[in-house]
DNA sequence: AACTTGGATGTAAACGTTTACCATGAAGAT
DNA sequence: ATCTTCATGGTAAACGTTTACATCCAAGTT
């Protein structure tokens, strides 16, 4: 039914050989009969037969892309920047998001295989051991914002510790001493890191240490609400919040407006990622920007060449860096209204790049 | 190097058929065998060629979707509920999105043959007779949001006149005459049917019908931003704002909120998606609801079957419908004060189920 | 005229599975 | 004791490609 190189082979009156030439591009072949193959392979509509082909050539042309969950903008960020780059090289992509458990993620795993050329992982579920104990170590695959310190996989992670310190710096010039922070859950790395940056922050810079000031949640706008109600319990009250994701701070910002407190008058506050929505809530959200696409192509990137190198390649740990984006929640100087900016000029921010310790990079 | 089946028969004593059924659960196989398999398998880290696979069985537990752009929340959310059901019914997703023109689209088509059981294909560049001509008629597929009135392909869109139809309703009722519509670009089918509902609507309930009311734009903040500059020059000026989508809606707030204008009291807007900003946004945004994610989970329901049946199944054209969520910006009775919303609340909005002609819905 | 070269094409093996078919032998039925 | 039956497991073909190798033949070289 569906037609194969055979078929066409027997119309063209040529062998199989011949066909798998012409449709490849490979020289020795005379114009007359390329011409005829290629005229019958469009009029029989011939699409070559993909399984059967990486079947011999032990290629795919394809990467499997392993996510926690494909929810918001983060991850549409990130599919998007690994897509462009994928397609790029040639490459498809195969994805597969939210495993409830270490099984589900693990048979994931095993599925891709023979159907994928390497991997990117980004899962807190899976580290180094899963991945020895499941997949032949001949697989390529890069390790995403994974806690992983492993040799023997590459990976590529953002600078939390750098981020979280940076807007530690820039709240403290600014002249806040008392700032509290609003975490994510302590099971995940990039929480712990960005609490981390935090606490050596205010420990370096001299601003006010109190364990009453760490609040723990869980990375959604609804915990990020619950955290402010807290916030504004304690006292005497933090002059500054640091919430360690937009959404929080977005949900932090939801229970001050309830409760009047206004931002950044009362209560300055400033969030880590970045999204697109943070620089359209009321007030502008103070950020750490962090380049999402550009996290995904590089994974990409370094997933290619170890595909290219046959996995002996050297293995790197990469740390991406952030940008701090100033806008009106944090209170900085004479800056915004609260009202919306303007999107379609140059962003109205203030872009500070630091290094891997908040320091100000020329 | 990587263990193949026949390494494992090797080693284990017997033959590649018997190993084969092991792995696969097929009867007859004695206990003993199966065990020293099933324990040399998991010893040699072996993991069955997913290629060789497919070849012989014509399986590739995968589905192929294609995408415009995987940009923004939309996109995000429609993978979201396209994976989950696919994970729920043992497929995996084979991703493709951007294509600059209909070439790269078509390729990518091709190169899916023989990787995928079935199609979901959501692109303006992709109309029925170009995927009649790259594409065997065998191959299952389903069409997303598409102008398409093919009977060959299955077909799956959101009630977009409905949705709009209901939103003039909504601004009528609360007594609003005079209407402006901030549309998409023309080329859109979405922005097509938005900007239909729009018209028929205001005709039907009697309201107040000027050309000039009508603005277009390309569905993003910056296109809305500068629609909503020229709103703010129209004489005499609108009294409610209906823009095609969240996006612009957003930046069509922004151009208002510069110019000092009120929203709702100076001017009502509502939007189109309810994208999770749509709520976040001050003051929150009255939108047209899309369960996104059904979408996905749906078009991937209708494709399983089709592919059950061996495309073989009779043809269905379903729309989805469309929920009008009313919250501050339209200026609804006794509605919020611009502050965000309590996230962990049930949303505090009114919900309107409507028919295709925007009628209330029991 | 014999020999070499190389372009065009064909032959067949290989890739790693699944599965229809067949062979074996033990247990139960007569 | 012979015949069935059935569980177990082996043999080999098939899936649709690519590609190493062989073959053929025309054209050029000596």
């Amino acid at each position: 039914m569906t037609v194969t190189i055979k078929d066409l082979a027997r119309e063209a009156g040529v062998s199989v050989a011949t066909v798998s030439r012409v449709l490849n591009g490979r020289a020795s072949v005379s114009a007359a009969t390329r011409e005829r193959v290629l005229a019958l392979a469009a009029g029989l509509r011939y699409v070559p037969h993909g399984a059967a082909r990486s079947l011999v050539t032990t290629k795919t042309s394809t990467i499997g892309v392993l996510l926690p969950d494909i929810y918001g903008e983060f991850f549409s960020e990130l599919i998007r920047g690994i897509d462009l780059a994928a397609r790029r090289h040639g490459y498809h992509l195969l994805v597969s998001g939210s495993h409830s458990d270490r099984a589900e993620a693990a048979a994931v795993l095993q599925a891709t295989r023979g159907r994928v050329d390497g991997l990117i992982v980004m899962s807190p579920e899976i580290d180094g051991d899963t991945l020895r104990a499941t997949l032949p170590s001949s697989l390529p695959i890069v390790l995403l914002n994974s806690p992983n310190r492993d040799q023997e996989y590459d990976s590529i992670r953002i600078d939390n510790y750098g981020g979280a310190f940076a807007m530690i710096r820039h709240f403290v010039e600014v002249g806040y001493r008392r700032i509290a922070h609003v975490g994510g859950p302590a099971s995940n790395h990039d929480s712990r890191e960005r609490l981390r940056g935090y606490r050596e922050a205010l420990g370096a810079l001299g601003a006010e240490i109190d364990p009453a000031l760490e609040i723990e949640a869980d990375f959604s706008e609804a915990g990020g609400y619950q955290a402010g109600r807290r916030l504004l319990a304690i006292q005497p009250p933090p002059r500054a919040v640091f919430a360690a994701n937009d959404a929080m701070a977005i949900g932090v910002l939801c229970a001050l407006g309830e409760a009047g407190v206004r931002v950044p008058e009362d209560m300055a506050l400033g969030g880590f990622d970045d999204i697109p929505t943070a620089r359209y809530v009321a007030p502008p959200l103070t950020s750490v920007h962090v380049s999402i696409d550009t996290l995904g192509a590089r994974a990409l990137e370094r997933l290619l060449i170890a595909i290219d190198l046959k996995n002996r390649h050297e293995r790197m740990r990469e740390v991406l860096p952030t940008t701090l984006v100033v806008r009106a929640s944090c209170g900085a100087p004479a800056r915004g209204t609260g009202a919306h900016r303007n999107p379609t000029e140059a962003p109205s921010v203030s872009c500070v790049d630091t290094d891997s310790q908040g320091r100000r990079r020329p």
